[in-house]
DNA sequence: ACCACCATGTAAACGGTTACATGATTAC
DNA sequence: GTAATCATGTAACCGTTTACATGGTGGT
C-alpha cells in the first residue's frame, strides 16, 4: 500500500487532476498518510502507463493545461486486491519523542520550545479533522478514520500539555546539578 | 535526525554491540521509532568511520565474535549538534488508516479482522510501554516519551474498541444495498 | 512588492527494508 | 525437532524527499 493506492483510492470517488489529488492528501490523509508532488506525479504516470488510470488534457486559460485522471475497470480490480492484500501497518517516526527521550542532553528552553512547536502543529491538523468527523456524506470508514485522527491528536495535545512544565522542571534541576555535560557545545 | 543519531545516543548510556542497540530499539523506541539490524550495522558502520564512535572487538567461546561500541569525544559532539539543530517532525504512515479510509471498498469481515490485528498488534506494546513509566532510574525524558506511548497507544485501543462494531455494521448495511462493487473480485 | 494558488513534471540523492549468508547454544 | 537467542554483516531494491524548472493570476 503505498502512493499509488492512495490515488487509485480517491479516483473512484470522481476524476481528479494530479493537483487535486494532493488536496486530498492534505484534506483527508494528513494525518495517517503524508506524500508530496514529487510522490504523487510519478505515481500517476505509473499507474497510467500499466493502464490502471487514463488521463485526457484539457487546455486553460491564463493556466497551465491540465491532465485530468480516472480509473480504469482494471484500475479497480487492481485497488480492490491491493486492499485485500494490504497488512495492516501502522508505524510512527517520530523525531519528536526522541528529541524527547534524550531531553537530559537539552537546554531546558529548547525542551519546552519543541513542545511549543509540536502543540503549534497539531492543533491545526485536529481542527481540520474536527470538520471531517461531523460532515455528512461521507463513508463509515472516513468518519472511523477521521475520529481516530481526532482522539488519538486530542490524547497527544493533552498529554504535552499536561506534562510540559513538570519535564522543563525536572531537564532544568537535572543540568543545575551537573552542567553542561553533553548541552553547552 | 536518522538510525545514527540514535545509536549515538544510546551510546551515551554506555558501551554496547549491535546487538544490544537492536535492543533498546526494541525496548525503548518502538513506539516511534523503528529499526532493523539492516539499519544499525551499517550505521554503526559509518559512525566508525566518521571517528564518532569506537570498537572493540571480544572473542566468545561457542558465539561469534562480537564487537562492542563506545561514543567518542567528537560523537558527544556531533551528537549534541544533532539535537540541537533536529526541527521536532512527527509522522504517521499509516496503511491500517487508509484501508479503513477505504472500509466501503472491503467486505465487512475483513474491516473487522484488521480491527482485532491492530488491536493484538499494539497490546503488547502497551504492556511493554507501561512497565518504562513507572520505572526508576529513568531520565524525565524517557518517562515523557513513555508517557505519551501510553496515553496515545491508549487513546487508539479506546478508540478502535469503541467504534470496531459500529463500522462493521454500517459497512455490512452499505455492501447490502450496494453489492459487490468492488469488494468481490 | 510579495506571497499563495494553480499546474506539471524530472533527476539525483537519501535512507530504509528485505533477503541472503553463517552458525552454535539453550529451552520447550 | 523446533524455535528463539546471540552475533555480524552485505547487496539489491524500493520508495520518498528535495531541489530544480517554468509561469500566469489574484489578493494584501
Amino acid at each position: 500500500m503505498d502512493v499509488k493506492t492512495l490515488c487509485l483510492g480517491v479516483l473512484t470517488e470522481g476524476d481528479k487532476t494530479g493537483y487535486e489529488i494532493k488536496r486530498c492528501f492534505e484534506d483527508a490523509f494528513s494525518h495517517f498518510f503524508v506524500a508530496g508532488f514529487g510522490s504523487i506525479y510519478p505515481a500517476l504516470a505509473e499507474l497510467s502507463r500499466r493502464g490502471l488510470v487514463t488521463s485526457r488534457g484539457v487546455e486553460q486559460e491564463g493556466r497551465p493545461d491540465k491532465k485530468i485522471y480516472s480509473i480504469t475497470p482494471e484500475g479497480e480490480r487492481a485497488l480492490a486486491a491491493e486492499l485485500a492484500g494490504t497488512p495492516p501497518r501502522h508505524k510512527v517516526r517520530s523525531q519528536f519523542l526522541a528529541l524527547m527521550y534524550f531531553a537530559h542532553l537539552l537546554p531546558p528552553e529548547r525542551v519546552a520550545g519543541i513542545i511549543d512547536q509540536m502543540i503549534a502543529q497539531w492543533e491545526p491538523t485536529v481542527a481540520k479533522i474536527e470538520g471531517c468527523v461531523t460532515a455528512e456524506q461521507l463513508t463509515p470508514g472516513m468518519r472511523f478514520a477521521a475520529g481516530y485522527g481526532r482522539a488519538v491528536l486530542g490524547a497527544a495535545l493533552a498529554y504535552v500539555r499536561a506534562n510540559k512544565e513538570d519535564l522543563v522542571r525536572e531537564v532544568a534541576a537535572a543540568t543545575d546539578r551537573e552542567p553542561l555535560a553533553l548541552a553547552g557545545e
